[in-house]
DNA sequence: GGCTGTTCGTGATGCCCATCACACATCGGG
DNA sequence: CCCGATGTGTGATGGGCATCACGAACAGCC
């Protein structure tokens, strides 16, 4: 099956490739076949924003492909990013379960496949399986972790520098030091990494300078390696 | 019945008089009389921890009288205080229900009683009573919309003054102009509100000085007076 | 009432980083 | 392949606020 965008549909639930991995994907046969049925498929192109901070919640999207980035806005302009959400992930959940309105938007990034599931299939989808009703509120309190870590980093976290070196390390899985670097691929414009730390562009330009020099980061094309993990570290627990 | 700190006890649920308000205070007769089984009430003195940032959870306390401050800190001293809790709050409900480390220090900020109610007794409570398990998850998410404000007020508020006119805003109720202006006791000291809005004491000692200059406020003892409501929202939205 | 510890007011100093400005690189579509 | 749009590097500047420092005010307590 071919789809705009050059994007390969998943059009079954029972043979998506992140069934196994998820919240919503990980379920019963009869639960899976069962949200096979409520949800709709789509695909959206880059920079679609699938819900709006503030709309009235009209249910969630499960990401199959591609990448989103949930954000808050000031009335001026200013806008944090709270993270980035990859394929498997539920965005929407807790305005949709609890009736207020989305706290933040998200946008797609990249074009991507996301299964909506409209609140009132949603609520009665988890009236029937009382399994997935708890994965739910499970989810819910890790979503509330998640929100608490961010309060840590914008309140205990006072520079840019600190900031900008607790995320790498959260991009950075193994050793991370000269015998074994961490390689990624850096699809963030240096834009959006000052938005998830709460600084300007410029900043980051510089704090990429100043790490390369440090000989903390190395950068090739769009390639980012981190040599040296343990000094990240020493950044971060200053 | 007399306590020690010269405090009422109320050691029954049934005759709480914050018991039509809050969450574990306005359920039906059958529960508030099993939950008067499970509860184990005391008395804690000023600046006594309920729980620690990272412990185990044991369960959680209902504040029955006083006041508690919730606040994390780092590892270098650094505070931020994230909600004042005050009679018929429950602290310690998302650590209990999700098993995970108390993600925040409850402290006493004046003598009062507290219920504790231990994790097991709870999750059985909430097997045996359906109603209140939904209040549950409706108060989780509640705190997940608390938590989302935080992020907001340290993420997008740049300056101390717009934070600190917002936490002023908080505090009043009413209209706030020359006509009808707000009155409340200061509980907190200059250094708690620097907590709360992520600066310092001294910063917080000069806001005062310049908001009573410009007659947004005024200060007689431990009263405070907010008499330019409009003004305020005004630096807030700047 | 005096003594000790906490809280508060305010000056001086300096630095970090937001802001502005502008040139260069890179990307993607017709 | 070119050209507009988007992203990136870096200098100059200045202001806001953390930090240090100290004395005054205040509260609690034998």
């Amino acid at each position: 099956m071919r789809a705009p965008y050059g994007l390969n549909i998943i059009d079954n639930c029972l043979i998506c490739p992140v069934r196994e991995e998820h919240l919503f994907c990980n379920l019963s046969l009869p639960a899976v076949q069962r949200l096979n049925e409520i949800k709709s498929t789509a695909v959206y192109p880059k920079s679609t924003m699938l819900f709006i901070e503030g709309q009235q919640p009209r249910g969630v999207f499960v990401l199959c492909t591609g990448k989103a980035k949930l954000f808050t806005s000031s009335s001026d302009g200013k806008t944090i990013i709270t993270k980035i959400s990859e394929a498997g992930d539920v965005l929407g959940l807790n305005a949709t379960i609890s009736n207020r309105p989305y706290e933040v938007t998200a946008e797609m990034m990249e074009p991507g496949q996301a299964n909506f599931i409209a609140r009132d299939a949603l609520l009665q989808f988890l009236r029937e399986y009382g399994e997935v009703a708890l994965r739910v509120a499970e989810q819910l309190s890790r979503n509330y972790y998640t929100a608490y870590e961010e309060i840590r980093t914008l309140g205990l976290t006072s520079s840019p520098s600190e900031k900008f070196a607790k995320l790498l390390l959260s991009w950075s899985p193994n050793a991370g030091n000269a015998n074994d670097p961490t390689h990624l691929k850096l699809t963030l414009t240096h834009e959006e990494i000052a938005e998830m730390i709460g600084t300007t562009r410029e900043t980051v330009s510089r704090l990429f300078s100043d790490f390369k020099k440090k000989q903390l980061v190395q950068l090739k094309g769009s390639t980012l390696i981190i040599r040296n993990k343990p000094a990240l570290e020493k950044i971060v627990n200053s």
